[in-house]
DNA sequence: GCATGTGAATAGGTTCACAGCC
DNA sequence: GGCTGTGAACCTATTCACATGC
């Protein structure tokens, strides 16, 4: 497949789309293009993609089981190793083949199971108390729905979901009226 | 407050802060900074946040509950008018005082209550056609859950929410190695 | 011949620094 | 004196265009 076509794929143009590769490493054959197989093995190389990640999540509530049961995890390779709640009497169910455990016990199963990213799925105000316990505790990255702005060491990368922004945006999209993009 | 203030708050600095603002008019005085009042009720009307959102759900599924039940929307101006879905055991059901509909009844609804945003919780299979449907009916912007690049007019904005995606961000910058950001 | 990979040219965005106003 | 608003300098990212290799 040529540059060109990837372009076409994303939102993008062929000259984009070759030097962003060029970034990583020269993977076509001129005059060819790029091989998809070979193009899938290694962005996913460099992308870390290439290996299960272990998640736990934290907070067993609606966003929490929403996304504990979204197939597509799994599939991508995160593995939802331990869910936690405070809520006692959440605590001991299962979901799955999964237990929801004690928030006390996050130091403990991050450690032991050698956990890699925390999705939180915590009200605002506790959102802060688990991020310090998770990172110290070891973990590497934080996937955080809690609409506050978490503070943790540069070196801990954290991705915030963040719908009522999204919905801005769209507004403001609208608001401007120009184009979509 | 200070641009420099503003500044600390966001991931920024102070001249960031001026020349983004100084786009959109001058909210500032010298000597002095902003005041947050002026530039809350300014910076609002620019979003397009000064006002109140028509939403309809459209998938009453986990997400789609979870979202329902997200108390930020409503308090943030925006308002789910209306519940679909196409499992017949769901319809006629209440969610609070809004009841779920036919996915039939979409663009009647649409076009009754003058709806602005549609939030896409159907599975992936079937969110294009949705789509197409509701931009037809005169939707002005789609929140979209479902993983798929779903295509409409350029003049309609779609924000996706993509949660593998962002899991994947997480395993990029961890694999990578390098700062937080 | 065809499409990549990459320097050169261009456009876009960020930082600097200071005149102007409070 | 302090801080904004903004042109100028700087830096980064995108686009162009072509030599290089299949």
């Amino acid at each position: 497949m040529s540059s060109e076509q990837l372009a076409s794929h994303g939102h993008t143009t062929a000259a984009q789309v070759r030097k962003d590769l060029s970034h990583f490493g020269s993977f076509g054959k001129r005059g060819l293009g790029y091989s998809i197989e070979e193009l899938s093995v290694r962005l996913r190389a460099i992308l870390g993609l290439d290996r299960v990640w272990q998640v736990v999540l934290v907070g067993a509530g609606r966003i929490g089981s929403a996304l504990f049961e979204y197939p597509d995890f799994k599939m991508r390779g995160y593995d939802c190793v331990a869910i936690f709640d405070s809520d006692p009497e959440k605590i001991g169910v299962q979901w799955g083949t999964t237990t929801i455990h004690s928030s006390e016990r996050l130091e403990a199963v991050i450690e032991q199971l050698d956990v890699d990213l925390v999705i939180l799925a915590v009200p605002a105000s506790v959102a802060q108390e688990i991020a310090d316990r998770a990172v110290e505790a070891g973990v590497r990255g934080i996937l955080n729905f809690a609409p506050v702005q978490i503070k943790v060491p540069d070196s801990i990368p954290v991705e915030d979901v963040n719908l009522v922004m999204q919905l801005e945006a769209l507004s403001f999209k609208i608001t401007r009226g120009g184009a979509g993009e």
